[in-house]
Parts: C-alpha cells; structure tokens; sequence
DNA sequence: GCGACAG
DNA sequence: ATCTTGTCGC
C-alpha cells in the first residue's frame, strides 16, 4: 500500500520489519534545539471518528522563545492502518506528516502524544516522525505503556526514570504539583535532559505540554468539521 | 492459554 | 482514542 507516496506496510508483520529497518537511522548523539537558541517547537496530536474511519491531524506551531503560537494547520483523512499498540505510529503518521507539510516553514522540533525510544522494539511514535522528517523530535505520553517507574517527588519537575528492565528508556516527570506524572522519552536528536527542558517549560500551567494542548484542540475541531461537512459517508445513500 | 497494551 | 454524571477545588 502505498500513503503520502511511500511504501506504507500492510501487514503487522511488514510494520514490524518496517520499525527494525529504520531504527538504525535514529539519532541519539545530537543535543537539540535549545530554548534560547530561538526557534520553532510544534505540537502535533490526531482525532478519531470511531463511526467513519475519519481521523484529523493537527499540527501547532510556538516560537520556542516565547512559546507564543505563530503558526497551525491540520490534514483530515481515512485510518489507513488499526490501532495495535507498539505500531501507533503506522496508524497517526500519515495524517500528521500531511499537517506539517502544509505549515509555511518546517519547525525546529515536534513533541509527539506519545513515546519514542520507549517501545518495545526501541521505535516509537517521535523516532518514526523523526527519522522519516528529520526532524528533532521526542514523545510526551499520559500513561506508563509497557514499562516500570517509581513514583516520582511532589514537586513539579520531579522525576524518575521510566524503565524497560535494567534500562532507562524515559522519564517519569511531574510538571505539576501533584498532578499525575508523563512519561517523556526521546524520539530523535535531543537528549532526555533537552526533551525533559522543553517539556516542563511547556507545561507551565497544565500537565500537558501546551503545544500538544493546542494540537489536541485543533484537530478535533478539524474533525468535527470534517464530519459535519465533509464527504457524506455512503450508508444512506445520498 | 490469559491478560496487558502509547493513542 | 472516545463515551459520559457528578464532584471536588480554586
């Protein structure tokens, strides 16, 4: 099958090749952007309408100095692949990279709804988005997944390592006093350390960093819209 | 074999 | 992800 003009898998087992094959091409030397460097972040989440397949990206732009929003844009479509978890990323990608493709100027990094180096084979959501962009990129996700933590000290910045075994694979990283932890991980070139930074000043008031705040309100605007108006699905006719 | 399981 | 009432707290 073939989406966005790639090769896209349609199998689990073609998925699962398809994350061994490209997880080499991972960065994790690079620092990343930082703060004061200026710059672009973007915040980029997905909506389902569980009745028409639909789904809708949306993709946030802030200046990463004053995290103010300078740009958005969302990219509606058709659920080309279920959702099986460790393969999220064949399932929200297309529709994500359509969003970032119609922003004006390609941010200097993304924060993903989800994990990167923190997955069972080590390729998550924001190393796929990375590697297929190049852009740097890490995950930011509400729930442990598969993995072990601690729970992390009170105060916002707090936190723990997020572990797969004996390896650290994340953080578990309070961003409010006490309010429930997420669960950071890279996805590719930024260090944990950066992608934590970022993370905490992106979450100033909520939980959630506000980029994947906005990102979330946008696309689900996006789909509202797109169920209402859009292309009637054929069940009645019409 | 049975549950758990990013969104 | 999405469905949902009430409830607690600033």
């Amino acid at each position: 099958m073939t989406t966005r003009g790639i090769e896209w898998p349609a199998s689990t087992a073609e998925a699962v090749a398809e994350q061994e094959r490209l997880r080499d091409l991972v960065d994790l030397g690079a620092a990343g952007p930082d703060p004061a460097a200026g710059g672009t972040v973007a915040g980029v989440d997905v909506a389902y309408d569980e009745n028409s397949d639909r789904l809708a990206a949306a993709a946030v732009v802030l200046d990463l100095a004053t995290l103010e929003v300078v740009e958005q844009a969302t990219a509606t479509g058709r659920a080309a692949f279920p959702y099986l978890p460790g393969l999220l990323a064949f399932r929200e990608l297309p529709p994500v990279l359509d969003a970032l493709d119609r922003l004006s100027a390609r941010p200097d990094l993304v924060v993903c709804d989800g994990y990167g180096i923190a997955h069972p084979r080590r390729f998550g959501l924001a190393c796929h988005l990375g590697v297929l962009t190049g852009i740097p990129a890490f995950g930011v996700a509400k729930t442990p997944f598969v993995f072990d933590h601690e729970e992390p000290g009170p105060r916002r910045g707090d936190w723990t390592p997020l572990l797969d075994g004996d390896e650290v694979v994340g953080r578990a990283l309070r961003t409010q006093e006490s309010v429930k932890p997420v669960f950071v991980s890279v996805g590719h070139a930024i260090t944990l350390a950066k992608a934590c930074a970022h993370t905490l000043r992106l979450a100033s008031r909520y939980r959630l960093p506000e980029s994947t705040r906005r990102a979330d309100r946008l696309c689900r605007d996006a789909l509202a819209a797109a169920v209402a108006g859009g292309s009637r699905t054929p069940l009645t006719g019409a």
